[in-house]
Order: structure tokens, then C-alpha cells, then sequence
DNA sequence: CAATAGTTTAGAATGATTATAATATAAATT
DNA sequence: AATTTATATTATAATCATTCTAAACTATTG
């Protein structure tokens, strides 16, 4: 639950400039005491829905990526035509459902730490994310 | 190393007809010591360089789609705008290298069995994939 | 060998994302 | 506080991977 005034540090911190479209856009996805999973599609929606003035999509597009560069939001790719976006930035992995299409965050009480006992030469690990798919049990098993 | 008359059997089999296309298809994935990752581009480009017939793009769009339908590959995604396939059917997990753009199987010496302590009530899972990115040490950090 | 069911094809359609370039706004400078 | 400069927004067009279409072709069945 943040303030406007504290978007608009939040923004200039990062050397974004705190517009009116970014604020409003900072108000949908962080002024919440949850954090949670989104599309691009479902964020226009909602921004219609819940704001007198249009923002172009270009708009919404260019400050979702905005925000991802600048780790205020973490990409997660379930499929080539499913990318949701995530306001939960620290690590953790996910569950996703398949009959319902629904992202759910995992916490470390439901999956362990990752034993990773062997890195390619030469590099650094920068994430590792694990996806657990479900799905009913009488579902085709893929 | 699997011969053309296995290919058809193959095909048959899972009910689909082993037509030339299929068959070039088949060679060009399956007919190798190694596994491997490509994309719908890379094969693509493989097939007008090694085969002397247009196989139209279309077909190799349905093919792929098929054959991963069928099990005989695995849809690999490692952001919105990269798919991978794998000829690699079992149960393993992948490193991808941000440098190079190149996915590597990783091995159970490499990562450990992820322990799953809770799942979600009334799903089974149907499957857990993990992917750990690395880049040179150089390289930003996400 | 004829019938039919399934497959391939080129090209068109789709749809999500990105580019463009004119206009508007914010910040810096005077 | 007016002017200049840099940055952001916008509507629309362009792009590009993928899917659709429906006509032509091929494999299989009887």
C-alpha cells in the first residue's frame, strides 16, 4: 500500500520520469497489500475499467517493460503465447494451473531449495526458477 | 540411429501417416546419436539446405505441433519470444545461456530431485521444469 | 481401381508486439 | 516564469511469427 508521492520517488529513483500514465499504472499494480500475476491484456483491461482517461497500449507496453528493466516486475513464461507478468520480485518458483490457466506463487514450505551441483564453466548463475504444472486428475497427463 | 522403415512404424503407430515430409521430418530430428534443442526456424532452414523438395512451412509448423502432441518432443519456452523444442523426451531439466542463446540438458549430477512438499489440493502435477539461466560474470545481472 | 479420409500447399488472415513520427509534457536553464 | 531541451505519449502503421483456408494431392481401405 503506497502512497503517490511514494511512486513518484520510486520512479524518479530510477531515472523515470513520474507521469501521469506511470503513476496511474504504479497505482494498479503496487498500491495492493498482495502482489500478483498478469498479462499485458489483463493490465489494459483493468486500467479501461478503472481510469476516465485512455492510456495508449504503446503506452502500457512501454512501462510494463519499463518496469520489468528496472525490477519492478519479473517475467514468467508459461508457453510461447502465455507471458504473465509478476509485482512479486524476491525469488520463489510457481505453480501453474492448467485447467484454470492461473499462476500461484510457491513459497520455500512447498518447494525446497534447488540442489544445483554443477554450473557450466565460466558462468554465473543468474536466476533459477522452477514451473510445476497441475492439473486435474482426470486431465490428459501431457 | 533409427532407419527410414522404423520411422514408419513409428508414424503408424501414433496414427499418423508417414508421409515423404514426415519421414525427412523424422530424419532430420531423430536419425543422430545425440539429442538436441531447435527452434521451428532452425529446422526450417535444415530442411532447404538437406533436402532437395520444398516442404512447405505450414507443414513443418503441423508436423512439429504433432510430434509434440504425439510425445516425440518437448516444447521447451524461455521467454515470450523464444521456443525451443527437445528431442530429449525424459525428465530433465535445462541451463541457458544468455550469451549464447543456447539451451543445455542438465543431467541428475548436475541438478538434484526438486522437492515438492505441498502441491495444490486436488491437482496432480503434471510436470516440474526447471530452468536456471547463466551468463558470463561480466554480463549484467538481471 | 475407386472411394474416402487425411495431408500438403501457397497464400491470406490473424494478432500480439514494436516502430514511427507528430504532439505533449516534464525538467533544466536562463 | 519563460524558454529550451529532453523525454514520454499517442494513434496509427508496420512487422513477424503463427494459424487458417480451401484447393490439390496422397495414402489407405474396400
Amino acid at each position: 500500500m503506497l502512497k503517490n508521492s511514494e511512486f513518484v520517488s520510486k520512479l524518479r529513483n530510477s531515472g523515470l520520469r513520474p507521469t501521469k500514465q506511470r503513476l496511474k499504472i504504479c497505482e494498479v499494480l503496487f498500491n495492493r497489500d498482495k502482489t500478483f500475476h498478469f498479462t499485458i491484456n489483463d493490465l489494459a483491461k483493468n486500467i479501461s475499467k478503472n481510469f476516465n482517461k485512455k492510456i495508449s497500449l504503446a503506452t502500457i507496453y512501454n512501462t510494463v517493460h519499463a518496469f520489468k528493466d528496472k525490477g519492478y516486475l519479473k517475467e514468467i513464461t508459461i508457453s510461447s503465447d502465455k507471458s504473465y507478468f509478476d509485482t512479486n520480485i524476491t525469488k520463489h518458483h510457481h505453480f501453474y494451473d492448467e485447467d484454470t490457466n492461473l499462476l500461484i506463487d510457491c513459497n520455500d514450505n512447498e518447494i525446497g531449495k534447488v540442489n544445483i551441483k554443477n554450473n557450466i564453466t565460466g558462468k554465473k548463475i543468474s536466476s533459477v526458477e522452477v514451473l510445476v504444472r497441475v492439473a486435474s486428475d482426470y486431465q490428459n497427463q501431457n
